[in-house]
DNA sequence: CCAAGGCCTGAATG
DNA sequence: ACATTCAGGCCTT
């Protein structure tokens, strides 16, 4: 009965895009903005609002996004290995404090300030008889002190939340508007947050923006592309700088397509899995 | 434009 | 033990 667009969400949300996600029994429990997701193994979602989210994307054509996307023997093994895989939808705000917070650090920790964050500036609520905090909203961050900030393990990226949450209440960063203009012109706005370069952009991009093209190069694609495209990508120094990392985001998308996000998602999940890193 | 160095933090390594 | 390195970068000089 299990078809080859079967969602695996266990995968999905261990892949490194999401962070405030808990397995309880037999479902997974997600903070999503001001809601909570409880999703089922087979990926049916009952949310804490009690709002419809397409936080599995499902809106995607996955036929046709995987074979856009399968150029070559390493995609085409990534995306088999990993099917079930699929770019998450998700608050735009917790995305851009989650991956500020990314910057220089790990997913373990990354989790743990993120929770830190949650129980300290959150609103404590009760889903299916279980105690959750949600994701602060902007305006309470964008008061917070930097000490109180910088108590939940973030260190120096203590200021750039705070200004961060500060951009978006006052609509300098229109989440609503990002999501229907063109990549470049998002990724411009959004690099404009203190804390976010290139990497990040591409995350809160693709993660949260519905910017399928994003292809965060962090490095562990860095590696994967040295690795098995040297070929099509040739990467002379280690550390990439700006310019470096446009001009191979132009190859990338001429290579792997308008998905080439979805591309990346398979590529790191196999190269994380091959080296056995921890997720959440 | 590019390269180098600093930065919070905590776990891993020597 | 204690020092150093490293981890899913960004910013300033």
């Amino acid at each position: 009965m299990q078809d080859n667009f079967t969602i695996d969400v266990e995968n999905s949300i261990n892949s490194g895009q999401v962070f405030l996600w808990e397995k309880n029994e037999d479902y997974w429990y997600g903070i999503n903005g001001q809601d909570i997701l409880r999703v089922s193994s087979s990926g049916k979602i009952k949310t804490f609002l009690n709002i419809k989210t397409d936080f599995f994307r499902e809106k995607d054509n996955l036929e046709k996004i995987i074979r856009s996307i399968s150029k070559d023997k390493i995609t085409k093994i990534a995306v088999e290995q990993y099917s079930g895989l699929r770019i998450l939808e998700q608050d735009p705000f917790q995305c851009l404090i989650s991956f500020i917070v990314s910057a220089n650090s790990n997913i373990q920790k990354i989790k743990s300030s993120l929770e830190k964050i949650s129980k300290e500036f959150g609103t404590r609520v009760e889903f299916q008889n279980k105690e959750f905090f949600l994701f602060p909203k902007p305006e309470i961050l964008a008061e917070a002190s930097i000490d109180k900030i910088k108590h939940c393990g973030v260190g120096y990226r203590a200021q750039f939340i705070k200004d961060a949450a500060e951009m978006v209440l006052l609509k300098k960063i229109d989440f609503e508007y990002l999501k229907k203009c063109e990549y470049k012109i998002a990724k411009e706005k959004i690099c404009s947050v203190p804390g976010v370069g290139n990497k990040v952009a591409d995350c809160v991009l693709l993660f949260s923006l519905n910017k399928l093209e994003a292809f965060p190069l962090d490095r562990w694609m860095i590696r994967i592309l040295g690795k098995y495209y040297s070929d099509k990508f040739q990467l002379e120094t280690k550390t990439i700088t700006e310019k470096q990392y446009i001009i191979l985001h132009e190859k990338i998308v001429s290579y792997f397509g308008p998905f080439a996000g979805y591309a990346q998602q398979f590529l790191f999940k196999m190269e994380r899995e091959n080296y056995q890193k921890k997720w959440l």
